[in-house]
DNA sequence: GTCCTACGGATTGTATGCATGATACACTTT
DNA sequence: AAAGTGTATCATGCATACAATCCGTAGGAC
């Protein structure tokens, strides 16, 4: 197994070790490498990748504080398992979160804004159908706009921190990302927006939402995620 | 300076030094013993209290991740000054999700919750205006029990969250917890979840908050926090 | 007088050793 | 054979020592 960088300077993101260790674990809880149920041992993610235990320590604390893993308290963390009844709590929470978002941006669009969104909007359809990671990442970047469009930090911060959390299921609904009911439902959202009508932008926000809500939870139902343990 | 108690196992509740530092670290931040600017050094948190680093580390770390430090990069963390554009975005916020919660748990209310929401009332109404760190503690279990009736615990989870945020600034309205408005309102509140009026439980709930919002508002414009540094 | 550099002090970041608590399993007892 | 108990084992919780980093400051060059 590959080490985690220590002193390469050249690369001044992720400086704290601590820090890395929490984003390459984070990533591998997301997608999938480590399966739910999965207990985390402290000292064999340090001796794995050659680091101390002190480091792996705080980033599994994040990771439970972000809500990845739970903690039995002096018997460790493992990987949470996401229940349907969970994942439908949080799609109910960003309808409500992002519906109120796309409003306040209908309001307080300015061109700039809209020529903003447009051009991730552009992107988002541009992107071949055969990544969907990237599909993944341009998405959440595109609703990510739309709520720093509402002026409320907080709020950002919140949704950013949901999204967070069901980040595990979005893989699930790759396929749908590209198909035609996805895309008008985008442009229908960024049409009201440019168009400063709040209602249709909060209507098309909760509709799309709901719309992925419904898939993932069919889908779940189908096939639940694959556990350990 | 009096120790962290170590291993006394009567007292069950807050088992680890890590968590005894954290909760006692955030009262001190609420209170107002800290105040925003001041510079939070590990060492002299740990040998105050007669522990050592690591637990007091953690309990840092923890308080950052609840925003209410901020910490620059090797450099240490300090406690976070409260912009007013801040607090009005939090309350924004608390109006939507707390008024959407009062709503769903008046759709949902058996009369076993309904029992639970008085008693934690006659609690706080029972309470001295004398100690404002129970007043607050107590103000934040009255409006988790309604969340939690609203029975989605990703809400519960986020609005926990943002209470912690501005938590600080309760302090600043500590006499406006024991008035004759607020306890009107907190029993509109009650009432209307125990009625069943969905739409009355919302309303109230929502002016409740707004209340506050404005008096903060007002206040923070006044006299902003004091600060040190 | 101003700017640049090098050094020193202080604080966080990391590593490691030891103590504590919990669980699992085997052994005894009925 | 089943239930209860004791012990071995292992992972976390905590303490402490060491390393890396940052900021301020003093000193010198221009």
């Amino acid at each position: 197994m590959e080490e985690v960088s220590r002193n390469v300077k050249t690369q001044s993101a992720p400086k704290t070790i601590s820090q890395q260790v929490y984003e390459r674990l984070r990533d591998e809880v997301l997608t999938g490498s480590l399966h739910p149920g999965v207990w985390i041992r402290e000292h064999d993610i340090a001796s794995a990748w050659s680091v101390s235990r002190t480091p792996v320590r705080e980033a599994v604390r994040r990771l439970a504080h972000d809500g990845l893993v739970e903690s039995s308290p002096n018997r460790g963390v493992r990987v949470r398992v996401l229940t349907p009844q969970e994942v439908h709590d949080v799609y109910e929470l960003r309808e409500l979160l992002e519906g109120t978002a796309a409003r306040r941006a209908a309001e307080r669009a300015d061109t700039s804004d809209v020529e903003r969104l447009r051009a991730h909007l552009g992107h988002i359809d541009a992107l071949p159908a055969s990544e969907p990671a990237a599909h993944i990442r341009a998405d959440e970047a595109f609703h990510d706009v739309i709520v720093a469009m509402a002026g409320n930090e907080a709020l950002s911060d919140l949704t950013r921190r949901l999204y967070g959390r069901v980040a595990r299921v979005k893989v699930i609904t790759r396929d749908t990302n590209t198909n035609a009911q996805t895309r008008a439902q985008h442009h229908a959202i960024v049409e009201a927006i440019a168009a400063h009508d709040p209602e249709a932008a909060e209507r098309a926000m909760r509709e799309h939402i709901r719309t992925f809500k419904e898939i993932v939870a069919e889908r779940l139902q189908r096939e639940p995620e694959p556990q350990s343990d």
